[in-house]
DNA sequence: AGCACGCCGACT
DNA sequence: GTCGGCGTGCTC
């Protein structure tokens, strides 16, 4: 009899993270079981904390044990995977054990932080005949004339055989009490049954599509793989619109053939409701969602439904890839290269490792589908260790549209300083003229407008952040987009009384300047402020598509997954936009933003055209995404990363410290840089690429008062400076003359 | 990181 | 007198 719990206690710093041992009181030693969570004592404190049992033993080292104080769930949370998971993400993200869980559960398990009740199953009475259906007619023929509402009510019964309660009620009319009588009288019997809550889709049930030649290629290859004894990655290269989605509904078809159980992760579902309803109209029920938009009751029953078996097809964001499928044989990263797949807190996981790792542990293919892969992706296809494959063109071999780069530099010379070019001005004539429609692009959330004083250049500054702050025509406020700070703007200069100037360029104003050059035209702006407020993203485009609203305008989202017959030309205002970030990853996210979409253009029919502004026409990342070359921009980008030792060569193995005190943070960081300096002295055979860099501030310094600096060390994979990194931040974060300051360790962080 | 204990200053 | 400032120590 086991007599010891090991459990990964709730809320510890890293440094303190290992399991602890508990106590199993013997009237819970039936209950305490690995998976499950408790409630344990911890340090002098009165309130219990949670915790998580990672397994059981008959004895422990420690003396003097405190006993667990309650089991939280009837049966684990999380298998024995999962908690094998859990502990390997520990030491590869430098997350706490019971991070990393909580990142695998639906929010809807615990209590939330308001003091709201946890999410409980939701049960439904279901209404039955008591009696053989002979009796049940006969009763309810002789009940037509005293009792019409009971038999009313036994003959749909006798009809169907089996009715959720307020279904039966609303389908026959007949009140409670008429259905009350029938229990009394034991004609119909009641039991509660539990009902899953599911989103909404509305879909008609379609066959599999038919592959093409070189699709079915693609499918044949990647199933073959996934057939074989020890599956590894592959990596699908194939531009929008050739076919991707199909190959994986195939994939996902032949693996549910066998029983096994499926993953599809999207970058974010709100941008692929097409990719949804495809995929529900083939494989109905057997598909769970899963996403943060869904109400925390639909998320908790997805994810029983995903435990149970009842669905095996998973589609969801970055944290579906933690779902509990039973006998996983696929997983599947569609655009890869978003950014989205990477956690900006903790755990500061990528999908792509953690579904890396869940594949080899079962034995499960992992494939990367993409327009533009990751060049760390691509280089690994290079090298053979993804299988790589390709689809030629696109669907029915569409012309890719036509693309033109725009110098704004001389569009500036000749005069116009405004944000649409001459040339692109006449393309989107010619297309309101044809009736075609158009979408521009632009980097940049509302007005984005920074407010200068003409006189003497005052500007307004978030005082929590190290940004300036936003003007937002609408409501006339002052916004910082790193806080959400906002304040009214005044009527004049507060310092010297002089007038604002407004510059840069945002969705707002694009629109502003394209009423004015297109009088009465109608125009869709899309960007978080509009999608907020108008019923959301999915109307929006729904309007778009039927209104055949000329111009959109957009950020972002205007990029991603986009299906319109009528758009034959598309604009990106500025493509520099983000280019000179100085991240190293500025180029590879510029040419995939650009390809994309280009690929929103001429999908149908009708051909396409693209027209591509920028102040950097001889920049190669521009020229290469305009010509949709990205064979060539890869074969440059990876050059590039190897002299300069970036990845996939090296590895940034990033220690983030921050702090209300600049001077703390800054000191602090200077002796992490030391001690990583200390620790590559001490590394045998120091090899080439491994260096130590900073204390550098992050893109934004400060955020809600908090300085960031960072210290990168740059490794080569697998070189086992990963320990260091750990060793480090634990060192740092237990070290008293360091308090007020939080230490942070990361690696290819992409702010 | 929390949290409790403990040892000194200005308040109904 | 005592409420509460935050320095210090601890975590199975």
């Amino acid at each position: 009899m086991s007599k010891v719990a090991k459990i990964a206690v709730s809320g510890l710093p890293f440094h303190l993270d290992r399991p602890y041992d508990y106590a199993i009181p013997e009237r819970l030693e039936p209950e305490v079981e690995p998976g499950r969570r408790v409630l344990v004592p911890f340090t002098n404190s009165n309130r219990p904390r949670e915790g998580l049992v990672l397994a059981l033993r008959d004895e422990s080292a420690f003396e003097k044990l405190k006993p667990i104080g309650e089991v939280l769930d009837a049966e684990p949370v999380l298998d024995e995977r999962l908690l094998a998971l859990a502990m390997w993400m520990r030491e590869r993200f430098f997350c706490t054990v019971y991070e990393a869980a909580k990142a695998m559960l639906p929010a809807g398990l615990w209590y939330s932080a308001s003091g709201k009740r946890r999410v409980t199953e939701k049960y439904v009475a279901f209404a039955s005949l008591a009696v053989p259906a002979e009796e049940a007619a006969e009763a309810a023929s002789r009940k037509r004339m005293r009792a019409p509402q009971q038999s009313e009510l036994l003959k749909t019964l006798c009809a169907v055989g089996r009715a959720s309660v307020p279904e039966l009620l609303e389908f026959t009319g007949a009140p409670r009490p008429s259905l009350n009588a029938l229990v009394s009288a034991g004609y119909v019997e009641l039991r509660d049954e539990e009902v899953f809550r599911r989103p909404e889709v509305n879909v008609e049930r379609e066959e599999l599509p038919e592959l093409n030649e070189s699709q079915l290629a693609a499918f044949e290859g990647i199933n073959a793989l996934a057939s074989g004894d020890r599956p590894a990655g592959a990596l699908l290269f194939g531009v929008t619109g050739s076919g991707k989605t199909t190959i994986y509904m195939r994939l996902i078809a032949a693996q549910r053939a066998k029983g096994r159980g499926c993953i599809l992760l999207v970058p974010e579902i709100a941008l692929t409701p097409q990719m949804l309803r495809t995929f529900a109209a083939r494989f109905g029920d057997d598909i769970a969602v899963l996403h943060s938009s869904l109400s925390a009751g639909e998320r908790y029953d997805e994810w029983r439904r995903i435990k149970s078996g009842a669905a095996g097809v998973v589609i969801g964001t970055r944290s579906a890839v933690f779902a509990p499928v039973k006998d996983l044989g696929l997983v599947i990263i569609d655009e890869e290269q978003e950014d989205t797949y990477k956690s900006e807190n903790a755990p500061r996981y990528h999908a792509r490792d953690v579904a890396t790792y869940r594949c080899a542990a079962d034995r499960a293919l992992l494939l990367l589908g993409s327009a533009t892969p990751d060049v760390e992706s691509r280089y690994h296809a290079s090298t053979g260790r993804y299988a790589y494959f390709t689809l030629p063109g696109r669907f029915n071999s569409r012309a890719l549209p036509e693309v033109a780069v725009v110098d704004l530099k001389a569009e500036l010379r000749r005069g116009n300083g405004g944000n649409i070019s001459s040339l692109l001005r006449s393309e989107l004539e010619g297309n309101l003229e044809r009736g075609e429609q158009s979408i521009l692009f632009l980097n940049r959330r509302g007005a984005n407008k920074l407010v200068t004083c003409v006189e003497c250049g005052h500007t307004y500054r978030c005082p929590n952040c190290s940004v300036s702050l936003t003007y937002h025509s609408y409501g006339r406020k002052l916004l910082c987009h790193q806080c959400g700070y906002t304040q009214p703007i005044d009527p004049c200069c507060p310092e010297c009384g002089g007038a604002f100037k407004f510059v840069g360029a945002g969705t707002q104003k694009v629109e502003e300047e394209l009423m004015e050059l297109f009088p009465g035209i109608e125009i869709l702006r899309m960007d978080t402020d509009t999608v907020s407020g108008a019923g959301g993203h999915d109307k929006l485009l729904e309007r778009f598509r039927r209104e055949k609203i000329p111009i959109m305008v957009g950020t972002q989202m205007v990029t991603k997954g986009l299906n319109f017959e009528n758009v034959t030309l598309v604009g990106v205002i500025c493509a520099d936009q983000g280019l000179y970030a100085g991240d190293y990853r500025a180029s590879e996210r510029t040419f995939s933003l650009i390809t994309q979409v280009i690929g929103r253009s001429g999908r149908f029919e009708k051909p396409g055209r693209a027209v591509i502004q920028t102040y950097t026409p001889e920049n190669e990342t521009i020229l290469l995404s305009a010509r949709q070359d990205y064979e060539r921009f890869y074969a440059s980008e990876i050059e590039l990363r190897r002299l300069q030792l970036l990845p996939p060569f090296t590895e940034l193995l990033c220690v983030t410290v921050s702090g209300l005190d600049e001077r703390r943070v800054l000191d602090c960081a200077s002796r992490v840089r030391a001690e990583l300096e200390f620790a590559l002295r001490g590394v045998r055979e120091a090899r080439e690429g491994m260096r130590v860099l900073g204390p550098a501030p992050l893109a934004i310094l400060k955020v809600s008062n908090n300085y960031r600096y960072r210290v990168t060390l740059c490794a080569p994979p697998g070189s086992g400076m990963r320990r260091v990194l750990a060793d480090t931040v634990m060192k740092f974060s237990a070290d008293k003359r360091y308090r007020g300051v939080a230490v942070y360790a990361d690696t290819n962080p992409s702010d």
